[in-house]
DNA sequence: CGCCCTGTTGAACGCTGTCAAAGTCTGTGG
DNA sequence: CCACAGACTTTGACAGCGTTCAACAGGGCG
């Protein structure tokens, strides 16, 4: 897939912004430091490699708009997803301070990412002690999201580990105000949904079926219609706190 | 269990500085600083809750001795612990901007917590910026501790589970200095251990036995030998690059 | 001495994986 | 407009890893 750069504009952190407000007040200086840092927009397509595993890296990547994964290869070629992100999402702020990744970043979509230098985050550590500590907690709420799917891999059945996810997404889509009134994005294979969730492709087909046989979801081509929420959080035992949805002084 | 408060000694961040330094170089200004950042000690029992979840949170513990772990428990009673905690980690540097966890601390063995006020971590955030990227730093390597016990749940076999675990405590307990030649702390029952796979106590125990008839280690009740490291390394497809431990300029 | 927690063993069950094949969709090019 | 290729989805039969259930053994501690 061919890549292109372009100029970043406002609209470009919108997503970041709304995510990091609804957990607390960012000022018009912390939101302009936002905008300023990114240095270039590059746009990649579906398989493409963002980040590769054990690169050093020197920029870090805000998701603009797409879906991308980040995801773990085994020696035998299996892999493992360890975490969706959507728009909004700073796919690799954590290679600023572990300079390479153990993963790789792959998109899954057409994405527009924000390409800002480690260097321009230093000065924001230095300069916005507390823009530094919302970029902080967004990689502390990655690592939330990390645990459930921790619990989700070790204890629930596979049935639960999928609506999980779907509650998860729904949830932060309609954070950044991307979400539809019953449906979100998700521009996914079986196979690869397989992967988020630790399971073959062929039982994630079954699980899929069995969920619009409940009437709770149905799975499409490029998103998933939620058909009946609360039978959906009831079936994945989702509760909302790890996102920590709270806006208050951090 | 009873719970003592003690004054703070400088023995007490050292194993965090080690942690710390197997990463980055410290100034002394800076190990200083998180000398007198310790408020008091507080000592725990085996099975004591060091944080609740949910709770609304003002400080967090260092453990200076012993270990602990982060443990989500289910509407139906199944726990799955998402991460072991060893001398010198930050058990709930998270809850210094999440304000509340989604988990449980609790305590594995007696435990030895330096409390830090989250006023005082705050203003370290301002004043000392290389600082606040080697804390952040920490809770990032958490979280790459996180995707690999992703990794584990999702895409490892039983014996892979353990021998990984195994892996990780024993690179982990290097770094610290407090691993022997070729065992390391785990006082732990099996149950606990098949909480952190995400596994049944009976399967944990036939697992214990194939490694242990492997010759590849050992399980004891207060310790874990490693018989043939490299062997393990293998059995587990352990990899540590997880664990970011270059010392390089962050 | 006796309780309780922890560890151990065996047998049967079942969720999920594996393997193989057929079906469907989409974009492409003739 | 149709034919075709390739990726993705769907289905069925069967196997296996890990669970479940139950019973028993061992050991620390009151």
């Amino acid at each position: 897939m061919t890549m292109a750069v372009q100029r970043p504009e406002d609209a470009d952190v919108l997503s970041l912004v709304r995510k990091l407000q609804a957990r607390d007040d960012l000022s018009v200086e912390e939101t302009t430091a936002l905008r300023n840092a990114v240095d270039r927009i590059e746009t990649f397509g579906p398989g493409d490699v963002l980040v590769r595993e054990g690169d050093l890296l020197t920029h870090s990547q805000l998701l603009v708009s797409g879906l991308c994964a980040r995801s773990k290869s085994m020696p035998d070629g299996r892999r493992q997803i360890t975490e969706l992100h959507i728009a909004g999402d700073f796919v690799d702020l954590h290679g600023f301070l572990l300079k390479r990744l153990e993963h790789d970043v792959i998109a899954f979509s057409p994405v527009r990412m924000a390409m800002v230098p480690h260097e321009r985050l230093k000065v924001i550590t230095e300069t916005l002690p507390h823009l530094t500590r919302m970029l902080w907690l967004s990689t502390l709420i990655d690592a939330a999201i990390h645990r459930e799917w921790i619990v989700s891999a070790g204890r629930r059945s596979a049935i639960q580990q999928v609506s999980h996810l779907f509650c998860e997404l729904l949830t932060r889509y309609r954070v950044v105000g991307l979400a539809g009134a019953d449906r979100f994005p998700m521009p996914v294979t079986q196979e690869q949904l397989a992967d988020c969730c630790g399971l073959t492709p062929v039982h994630v087909n079954r699980v899929l079926q069995e969920l619009r046989g409940e009437g709770l979801a149905e799975w499409g081509r490029n998103d998933v219609v939620v058909r009946d929420l609360d039978g959906l959080r009831r079936r994945a035992g989702f509760e909302d706190a790890y996102l920590s949805l709270e806006s208050r002084p951090r």
